[in-house]
DNA sequence: GCCGACTTGTTTATTGTGTAAACATGTTTA
DNA sequence: TAAACATGTTTACACAATAAACAAGTCGGC
């Protein structure tokens, strides 16, 4: 029962938060990632530039009422990046 | 189910293996420690310092065979912390 | 005894990460 | 048309993580 290396883009609070929400939601946009989370805006931002990065995520950007509209939602290798890093988890959490 | 905060000192890889181990073995030095987490020494230094400063952790310093010898045992307050800390991650997992 | 290798840990320095403040761009309202 | 608002992004700073360098003592051969 070693201690498994855990994925440092999803050992952080806000990036769990968002990867979790978009496990369960299909597809989010960034005001509701704002409200469910309570990030700050910049913070929002960036750590969905990572995820993306990673190809955890993708992110589409168009219009909605004539604003700006992120719409970010979690790729097939994100729901594999997270379930990996839960099942690492658990043996720090004294889990399963 | 919003997201709580995560205490930052347990959001840690090498923190957080060092209170699980504690949890479940009253006591360790530090070269199981280094051992079962497979961290540098200056690393582990660091972060038992970090622990120990929070009063997670107690630690005594003596001697085992002419060597110095550092002692790490959780206290109730670690306790305390590790279960709010597992309790609060649960809902990012989508555990229980 | 002395010198080099080993043991146990600490301190430091560098690199990276997290975050909020400042900024950019456009829209609505008065 | 000016002020307030909406949606993000960029940047700058403080903090954190980590390995390398260091310190202090011990053992073992000569």
């Amino acid at each position: 029962m070693g201690f498994a290396p855990l994925d440092p883009l999803l050992h952080n609070q806000l990036r769990l938060a968002i990867m979790s929400l978009l496990v369960g939601l299909d597809s989010a946009d960034f005001n509701l990632l704002l409200e469910k989370t309570g990030a700050t805006r910049g913070n929002l931002s960036v750590q969905i530039s990572k995820l993306k990065e990673a190809g955890y995520i993708s992110v589409v950007k168009g219009y909605k009422d004539n604003y700006p509209n992120t719409e970010c939602a979690i790729t097939y290798h994100g729901i594999r990046a997270f379930e990996t890093y839960v099942a690492s988890l658990k043996p720090y959490l004294g889990i399963g």
